[in-house]
DNA sequence: TAGGCCATCTGGTCCT
DNA sequence: AGGACCAGATGGCCTA
């Protein structure tokens, strides 16, 4: 459920009403910890709570030799901890002295305060071989689950708007650009219109890094300085807001204003750089999309269809400089003919991992933009969930 | 060198 | 009991 400005304003003009039984609520809430703490037979209650915390808290402050000496000791610590935990978490009525006095021969028991629970059977040999193999088990269990979450993860990459092999969007930010994409999408099919490019955009790139917003505008062939900065006036809403601008952008203006972005002295900046001059060669293609990444062996990327327009993934030639280099973008998004940047403005530092820009490598020339597959729009559920 | 990102190990919790 | 899932810790790599 979203929390909507009418919710926020009913809210407010609610505050009068509902003020004072908050008030009263504050004073007998401050009654109650007051009694609390001059009532003398409540004291041992809350000096067992307080030990308590101050065990866990020194436990916590354990050194760090110290615990990698536990981790070295042997698998028989698992057990050991298994067990602390739960005499720490879920014993607390247990009888005091129902403690294992074994646990003496471990590591930093000297000074702590007798365990609880169960006893800890004794580590034969070949409980402690069990343990290490179950150990090692799981170890790759979790291996594969990882491996099985990136490759999933790889596949997201390969269907959000920007992709690019080479240089990869960090998970959180594949995670975030998905998430606008689904949302831009369902605006899409919600309003029925066509939204403007920089709104689109706009909705992309909310929430997403500073570079990741370079990368993804300058996959959608925009100057992600223009339309950042033209919203700045209203605190970061875009003039020309439209459906696609209702979320204000985070970003400040300054970021980027960066030297790279900058027309600076050169009266033709775009070919200050060597990525600037691959990113123009790219609008040399605009409109008919032979730029592409031959290199990109994933599923053809979805048709673009953000303006009517669809394009299916072309096969062109990069520039030899590019080819040379082994950076191979592709630029599966055609549908934007009349975005073309004002050729001033170019992208600043990439957020994403390869760090190619500070090679002057034309970064966004293995990037694909793709838009497809329309989502169900389950729009209230969507709008909360944007909103959260 | 600090910070970001990542892979891996590990122990806890929940479920079958 | 064992597997799946999760989160914390740790160390490596890379970049600004």
């Amino acid at each position: 459920m979203s929390i909507t400005d009418s919710h926020v304003m009913a809210l407010a003009s609610d505050v009068p009403t509902i003020w004072p039984g908050i008030i009263v609520e504050l004073r007998q809430s401050a009654e109650m910890l007051t009694r609390l703490f001059s009532d003398a037979s409540l004291l041992p209650e809350m000096q067992k709570y307080s030990s308590w915390a101050e065990d866990s808290e020194s436990e916590d402050s354990k050194t760090k030799d110290e615990e990698d000496h536990c981790r070295d000791d042997d698998m028989d610590d698992m057990d050991l901890r298994s067990s602390r935990a739960h005499s720490e978490i879920g014993c607390e009525d247990e009888e005091d002295d129902d403690v294992d006095d074994d646990d003496g021969e471990n590591c930093g028991e000297g000074d702590m305060p007798k365990k609880r629970g169960p006893k800890k059977r004794k580590m034969t040999p070949a409980r402690i071989e069990r343990s290490k193999v179950r150990r090692q088990k799981a170890n790759a269990r979790e291996r594969t689950r990882m491996h099985d979450l990136n490759s999933a993860l790889d596949n997201l990459r390969k269907v959000v708007p920007c992709y690019s092999k080479t240089q990869k969007l960090s998970k959180i930010e594949t995670l975030r650009l998905a998430k606008n994409y689904i949302w831009a999408l369902s605006e899409i099919l919600r309003s029925g219109k066509r939204p403007d490019l920089v709104s689109y955009v706009q909705t992309l790139c909310k929430g997403l890094s500073q570079p990741t917003t370079n990368l993804v505008a300058g996959c959608l062939q925009l100057n992600s300085r223009n339309f950042l900065t033209e919203q700045c006036p209203e605190g970061g809403r875009y003039p020309g807001s439209n459906s696609f601008s209702m979320h204000p952008y985070p970003y400040q203006c300054s970021r980027l204003s960066s030297p790279q972005c900058q027309t600076g002295s050169n009266s033709h900046p775009i070919r200050t750089h060597g990525y600037c001059s691959a990113y123009e060669s790219l609008y040399a293609g605009s409109g008919s999309p032979e730029y592409n990444s031959p290199e990109y062996e994933g599923p053809i990327s979805p048709p673009v269809c953000i303006n009517g327009n669809f394009s299916l993934k072309h096969h062109g030639t990069a520039s030899p400089e590019v080819a040379e280099k082994g950076y191979h973008y592709s630029m599966h998004y055609s549908g934007l003919t009349g975005a073309r940047p004002a050729p001033g403005h170019i992208f600043g530092s990439s957020g994403v991992r390869s760090g190619i820009h500070s090679e002057n490598v034309p970064p966004y020339q293995d990037m694909h933009v793709h838009h497809d597959r329309a989502p169900v729009p389950v729009y209230d559920e969507l709008n909360a969930f944007f909103h959260n």
